[in-house]
DNA sequence: GTCTATATGGCGATAGAC
DNA sequence: GTCTATCGCCATATAGAC
């Protein structure tokens, strides 16, 4: 009986490109090679089936930041990790980026609670203490939006930037996107950093 | 004959709030209170009215920028007037947002690139100059990137950063965004600046 | 430019055999 | 647990009268 993991796993890369409208039963089942009917003895509908193919692209990430926190490293080192982490997952998981984002705009409230305390709390935490450590701010929680937006939102909008003046190829490699990042949560905008 | 304006408007609205596959064009035909027929003489099929209804939703922003780049501002003032400007156009014109946020995930390369011509490439060479009068950074088109990335993220991140630990409404006005992005820009994260 | 009516096909979901 | 067949509805799009 992994016939419904395997309907998930799909369903989660179909919903994350082409959102909840643009899925059909028929589509999902064509994919899994299966009838809508024995689509439909696994899920009670369309909107059960979203839910949970939700938690299941979810639950994947859940413990990716594992090693992120270790109680024996500096604040800053912490923050290092959890930057590159971060935009390793969205870069390597590219059906969990797209799913994440299709949620920040379609979800209700109730949706954004449920995103919010099973997805993002736990690191969003870790990621406060850290920077009331790194720092005298008393916008603790700002500062820590911040970090996550960068990260999020420079990945996202590489498909953009590719279209704009003075693009390279590697602005999209993992690697130089969590350094410049880094660079400018410590130094700001000026870079007077490692350059 | 501004019926054919009419339903652009509405049509803005409804695709920004539920995506292409998820308006019909029954729907928009009851929202302007006209026949299906009625809208089908004003547009080809439904991809060219959404076509249409994308170019009107990015004219409409195209010259709120204008008092921003004037030649008699320092660049510091130029970078500070940009930020505050996006921040107030993004959480002003809702639908604007999220229509250039679903653009983002479900435009194909072609559309992506008018998005960058249209929409994105003149106010980002002017927000690139200005980043080189302030800066000594090599990587002038990865920060002006960050600029935006920060600005949108974090407002498209509002409806999920209200559940997360430690917000407060004042968050989600428009100067306490801009004054905190400038403090994150100029000085980093350690925000030693007007605290 | 707008309507009513309709062609044609895809949709979510179910019944019932195996 | 999976299938084929089907129900009832809604989708895009068009024909033709006014």
């Amino acid at each position: 009986m992994d016939s419904k993991e395997y309907i998930l796993q799909t369903a989660v890369t179909l919903f994350s490109r082409q959102g909840f409208e643009g899925v059909s039963m028929r589509d999902l089942a064509k994919s899994v090679d299966m009838s809508t009917a024995a689509v439909y003895h696994h899920f009670s509908n369309k909107q059960a089936l979203y839910l949970e193919a939700m938690n299941f692209a979810f639950a994947k990430q859940a413990r990716a930041f594992d090693a992120v926190w270790q109680a024996d490293l500096s604040a800053h080192e912490k923050l290092r990790r959890f930057v590159s982490c971060l935009a390793q997952v969205l870069t390597t998981d590219v059906d969990f980026r797209r799913f994440m984002q299709r949620e920040l705009l379609d979800a209700d409230d109730e949706r954004m609670q449920l995103l919010a305390k099973e997805v993002f709390q736990e690191q969003f935490s870790h990621l406060m203490t850290v920077i009331e450590q790194l720092s005298e701010t008393q916008q603790v929680h700002f500062s820590a939006l911040c970090v996550i937006a960068l990260v999020c939102d420079i990945i996202q909008m590489q498909a953009l930037s590719r279209h704009l003046p003075g693009w390279q190829a590697e602005h999209e490699q993992v690697d130089f996107i969590a350094e410049q990042v880094l660079d400018l949560l410590m130094n700001g905008i000026k870079g007077d950093g490692n350059k």
